[in-house]
RNA sequence: GCGGACGUGGCUCAGCGGUAGAGCAUCACCUUGCCAAGGUGAGGGUCGCGGGUUCGAAUCCCGUCGUCCGCUCCA
């Protein structure tokens, strides 16, 4: 398939089976927001889950946390937000080009059509969506939506490392929106002006602070990978010196291959001492830690790998699309979409279907639906040949379909259908969800 | 924000001054009983939105909103 296609049919299929709609659509729209429709949202948690299961509940030196999004004005001082998320924008009276005022060359020529001395007055463009608090509109009420979670992490990081009684090397994760006015969003998901984030802020001593750094970028890859991120379509890509953030002394991002090219998915930043220093500095309070055993005092260093969620649910989606010519009961040669999605990812884990609409096999689905939604989010469809009803699961990545059948009256079992291979197997009701919880890790 | 392309039922598109169309999808009934079968029928569109030109606008003009591509940027 021609890759510029691809996007095209996932930005389809999002739309007609559930998964990502335009925002406020029936007013035409609103520019770089996604709504995630019933399927959507059962993909994007679960992208979201395997990342906090990951982070938080497999490990033992990370605790997690769901900061504000608004906060104190003083944060973003701080963190250097006001002054350097600010780009001063020019344009080029001449050719209507717009660039960085701070990235021009000395000559003051124009890079794009050479031209001297026609650039407009440079314009501050902030980042960061202002607001007001309280009932009045003035300079004393103005607040910021926070936009990276990471900051909610550090104005913590003393609450937590004393409550939690933790030691450096240690980590805080969270997961939550963020918002940048960007300047250009587009792609679908992929850049949006409001966004999800999975940031872990891992507080290490300052010595350790490279070999983390390496470690969270081996650890961050095969995360990817084993959710189902073919290898070759995902790289480590270390910054050069003069792209780092302001607060970065080493920055690798962990690029997918999207269709328009490699793009960013997550960015691990090694923040050295800048956050905590800084906070320390503008609030007042000590933000070191004393190392008993080592009888020293220092300020941690931070490693952060820091995901997009929605570009990750827009990579798992891009990954698992797949078509196949299959041949039909007809004779024909239909074309068959499969969502290939990790079990773990899928909205739907198990589908449970009625061979026909039949007035015995209908009630024993719904029993047997009953029995399993407990356990998983599944569907149960009545509409429509069994064929069909295979392909519509196969489409949204359900990876196992229980089939009643008129056998099923007699020996109280089930034909279980999987995604993937086809594949048949009879299991019975009651070793049901045993069966089922084999093949669906968490 | 600037330049280019484009907005017609849920999806993909045709129509390009004279009463809104197709395929797919959806729903109902019949048929069928394990991989998008068939039949009959039904629902669904202020042609993105707002102005203007015209006897008459989906069609021409202007504005606006949105999508995509480039500049730019980052999770």
């Amino acid at each position: 398939m021609a890759k510029t296609d691809l996007m095209d049919r996932i930005v389809n299929l999002a739309k007609r089976r559930g998964l990502v709609f335009p925002s406020s659509d029936i007013y035409g729209g609103f520019r770089s927001t996604w709504d995630y429709g019933p399927l959507g949202v059962l993909l994007k948690r679960n992208v979201k889950e395997a990342w906090w299961r990951s982070m938080v509940q497999m490990r033992e030196d990370i605790v997690g946390l769901d900061a504000a999004i608004l906060m104190a004005p003083r944060v973003w001082e701080a963190s250097g937000h006001i002054d350097t998320f600010t780009d001063p924008l020019v344009d080029c009276k001449q050719c209507q080009e717009r660039f960085r005022a701070d990235q021009l060359p000395e000559s003051g020529a124009c890079p794009k059509c050479g031209t001297k001395g026609s650039f407009t007055e440079a314009r501050q463009f902030n980042l960061m969506f202002k607001t007001f608090v309280g009932p009045v509109e003035d300079a004393a009420s103005i607040a910021y939506l926070r936009p990276e979670t990471a900051q909610g992490i550090f104005v913590n990081y003393a609450n937590v490392q004393t409550t939690m009684r933790r030691k450096p090397p240690f980590g805080i994760a969270q997961v939550g929106k963020s918002f940048r006015n960007e300047i250009t969003p587009g792609n679908f998901v992929y850049r949006t002006r409001e966004f999800e984030q999975m940031e872990m802020e891992f507080f290490v001593p300052p010595e350790d602070g490279e070999k983390w750094f390496k470690y969270w970028c081996d650890e961050r890859m095969s995360w990817y990978t084993d959710l189902g991120i073919a290898p070759d379509t995902l790289r480590l890509r270390q910054h050069e010196t003069s792209e780092l953030s302001h607060y970065s002394s080493g920055t690798a991002d962990v690029e997918f291959m999207y269709p328009w090219g490699w793009g960013e998915l997550e960015g691990v930043a090694n923040r050295g001492d800048y956050d905590l220093r800084k906070h320390a500095e503008f609030s007042g309070q000590d933000l070191s830690y004393f190392d008993q055993e080592k009888d020293l005092r220092y300020v941690p260093h931070v490693i952060e790998p820091a995901a997009g969620a929605d570009r990750a649910t827009l990579a798992f989606l891009l990954s698992a699309y797949s078509e196949e010519e299959v041949e039909t009961a007809a004779g024909k040669t239909e074309t068959r979409t499969v969502l290939r999605l990790d079990p773990r990812l899928a909205p739907i884990k198990v589908a449970v279907l009625p061979l026909s609409k039949n007035e015995q096999l209908v009630p024993v689905s719904a029993e047997i639906a009953s029995a399993l939604r407990p356990h998983w989010m599944i569907d149960v469809d009545v509409s429509g040949s069994i064929g069909r009803r295979y392909r519509r699961q196969d489409e949204v990545g359900t990876p196992l379909c229980v089939t009643v059948d008129f056998e099923t009256l007699e020996d109280r079992c089930v034909t279980i259908r999987e995604r993937d291979s086809m594949s048949q197997e009879r299991v019975a009701i009651a070793d049901l969800v045993a069966w089922l919880r084999d093949r669906l890790p968490l």
